[in-house]
RNA sequence: GCUGUUGUAGCUCAGUGGUAGAGCACUUCCUUGGUAAGGAAGAGGUCGUGAGUUCAAUCCUCAUCAACAGCUCCA
């Protein structure tokens, strides 16, 4: 009998029978992970544990741990509710089932039945029931006719079409108990893993995504291998629910809208505009550390100034329409980005290779069109305020400036408590070329470059083939926030043509020519986007250097109100923010409504400390802190909650 | 943009085919109280907007706008 090599993540290889199957595999390793073990990845596919290997192979076998292990036991989990909604509900069509990145979902058509909370519970309990009997996925090589037939004869349309785009020889099914579904798998050995079961709700999709197909039923659900994990994920559920910046920034007052204004043009209201001026001063200083150039620029630009840029021609129908003046032929646009703008001060004059790299840096404010169903609280917006800057530089600084990037990022994540954070390079889809402007080797060094920049500071990074700007590769930072959601910040990006379509140049030391290249970044992506990933990230409470209130004077009764004022104006004296509550209100009272806007410090002041100058400190979450004297309290508090600066 | 749900006081929300209610917030008064809500009185709403049905509409019907959820989109 021959044999097969199978190598082990660890680099180390064993040699099987041939056909062994990765639960074989799993037992040899350990009993512990044979019985955890859920799926496979052979040759960088994902396999069901029973599948027989036939050649040498590199194998990782997946656990819940792993992302691939999850997807494989939610996938299951998707047929197991497939299954249950058949045994219950007769003449259900299905169209697709796949796992997602929380739980899975399964496009189903009820006819004309309607599905509410109480079905969810009796799916929710016969999924139970079947996920008990230990039901096994079997997988089934079969050919495009007999699919066809199997699908003709239980009436299922939407499985039918997507055999239409299968080929035959590829087509497998999958079986557990009663229910059989067209699948290419992966999925767990059986379904008796499955213990907490919880479908969360129900919505609209449209079949494939195309609004023009009919709408089905969505069911979103979630399983656990464990009740309690279920527990924790229901409550972080809730937790986010509490943490949502829309309604933070309506209780802590820090931005609002108004109809009247418009959809998705955020008003920010005093707390707010301290928060965002804060974060801006932060910015600034790091880029003045990092040799930018702060530059200002026009809310709006000439229509020729996007023709130029290639925007308009790409984006000019998501622009908001052209304004005319009374000049006849005059046309302007809202400004929908900075660059163009930042390459006409490029060239209000002749660059030296002498002077580059320059970076202009501006806090800009542009205005895009997004369907209105798009508009989401400040994440997603038709008016921002992006932290942009852009770099022109020689082609050999590209790399160590864009390291010097990444650094300013990092350094932006880190003082804000990001602690958790990957980069996605964002490459061209090489099968879509006519999506993107530029030549190809520019294409393929730029994209080199970001890889070895990005490796050089140890960043860890995913290739994604397609998510590319048209004018360039990009790497865009995605940090995960205290709930372990995944939010995508801030972004660099490599230009090489719109330095060309502006006829940017620079004299080199040959006395030649030469088109600079352009480096776009946006730390913080927009001042928006960033402050609404922050409030959630931090549940309102700030980091203290950026808390619109930072200390609360809290007199214990009227007599006190003038010692008070004293303390406030010391604050205020020292660039401290604070505010004065002189309500005739008690002491408990008080401090209640300063613990519920989030204040970080508060200070109690009555008779005792006005004799002796010294104030009662109370920290927000925590309680009494003690008596010091102000000025003690003064100086450890700069001390301490000054703004980060970069090392 | 598409589909569904919702729209009542500043906020959170009850409620009814016979033109509205609670708690909090707000104003005034009493109270001068030491670490998460002291007491009393008062003021505040053409029930999202427009049309229709009806003797009568906040409630029923239609349209429209907005918010929310999902889909699609995101320089």
């Amino acid at each position: 009998m021959s044999e097969v090599k199978i190598t082990l993540p660890d680099g180390s290889s064993r040699n099987y029978p041939e056909n062994v199957t990765g639960m074989a595999i799993a037992q040899s390793i350990s009993e512990g992970l044979a019985r955890n073990a859920l799926s496979i990845e052979v040759n960088g596919e994902i396999w069901d544990l029973s599948r027989p290997i036939a050649k040498d192979s590199s194998i990782r076998i997946f656990t819940w741990n792993d992302k691939g292990g999850k997807y494989a036991f939610w996938h299951s989990s998707a047929h197991l509710f497939a299954e249950a909604l058949e045994a219950l509900y007769s003449g259900v069509k299905f169209g697709i089932g796949p796992p997602i990145e929380n739980g899975f979902y399964y496009d189903v058509d009820l006819g004309d039945r309607t599905f509410g909370e109480d079905d969810l519970k009796k799916v929710e309990a016969k999924m139970l029931e079947l996920a008990k009997k230990n039901e096994v996925f079997v997988r089934k090589d079969v050919s495009k006719k007999d699919a066809i037939d199997f699908f003709t004869k239980k009436g299922d349309p939407y499985k039918l079409e997507l055999l239409e785009g299968l080929s035959d020889g590829s087509i497998t099914f999958y079986e557990q108990g009663n229910f059989t579904d067209l699948c290419r798998g992966p999925h767990i050995p059986n379904t008796s893993p499955i213990k907490a079961i919880k479908l969360l709700n129900v919505a609209g999709a449209y079949w494939r995504g195309n609004e023009k197909n009919k709408m089905l039923t969505r069911v979103y659900g979630i399983t656990f291998p464990k009740a309690k994990e279920l527990e924790e994920y229901l409550h972080m559920l809730e937790e986010a629910k509490k943490r949502d910046h829309r309604k933070l920034g309506k209780e802590l007052e820090l931005f609002a809208f108004s109809e009247k204004v418009g959809l998705g043009l955020p008003l920010w209201l005093p707390k707010g505009t301290v928060l965002r001026e804060r974060l801006e001063q932060f910015m600034r200083k790091a880029q003045i550390r990092a040799g930018y150039d702060p530059v200002v620029t026009p809310h709006i630009g000439s229509k020729q100034l996007y023709v130029t840029s290639g925007h308009y021609e790409k984006y000019g129908k998501d622009s908001f329409q052209p304004i005319h003046t009374p000049e006849e032929g005059e046309e302007f646009l809202l400004k929908p980005m900075n660059c163009p703008h930042h390459c006409e001060i490029y060239k209000v004059k002749p660059r030296s290779y002498k002077d580059l790299p320059i970076r202009f840096a501006e806090f800009g404010t542009v205005y895009r069109y997004e369907q209105s169903g798009e508009l989401h609280g400040l994440t997603r917006v038709r008016g921002f305020t992006q932290d942009d800057a852009h770099i022109f530089c020689r082609p050999e600084q590209v790399k160590e400036e864009f390291i010097k990037v990444i650094d300013l990022v990092l350094h932006v994540f880190k003082s804000l408590g990001f602690e958790n954070y990957t980069a996605q390079l964002s490459l061209r889809d090489p099968a879509d070329k006519q999506k993107y402007i530029g030549e190809d080797e520019l294409w393929d060094r730029a994209e080199r470059e970001i890889q070895e920049a990005a490796d050089e500071r140890n960043l860890k990074t995913v290739a994604v083939k397609g998510e590319a700007a048209f004018y360039g590769p990009k790497l865009d930072f995605m940090v995960k926030d205290a709930l372990g959601r995944s939010w995508q910040l801030g972004t660099i990006q490599v230009d090489y043509q719109l330095p060309q379509r502006f006829e940017l140049e620079y004299v080199g030391s040959d006395n030649q020519k030469h088109t600079p290249v352009m480096i776009h970044r946006a730390p913080f992506g927009s001042m928006e986007r960033f402050i609404a990933v922050l409030i959630e990230h931090c549940a309102g409470n700030f980091p203290i250097w950026l808390s619109p209130e930072q200390v609360a004077v809290l007199p214990i009764s009227e007599r006190f109100n003038e010692y008070a004022g004293k303390v406030i104006q010391e604050l205020k004296n020292q660039d401290i923010r604070g505010f004065l509550d002189d309500r005739d209100e008690k002491i408990g009272r008080k401090i209640r409504d300063a613990e519920v806007k989030k204040v970080p410090y508060m200070l109690i002041v009555g008779e005792k400390e006005a004799a002796e100058g010294m104030v009662a400190v109370r920290r927000h979450g925590e309680g009494d802190k003690g008596s010091v004297a102000l000025e003690v309290f003064v100086q450890q508090f700069l001390k301490e909650f000054s703004m980060p600066v970069q090392a």
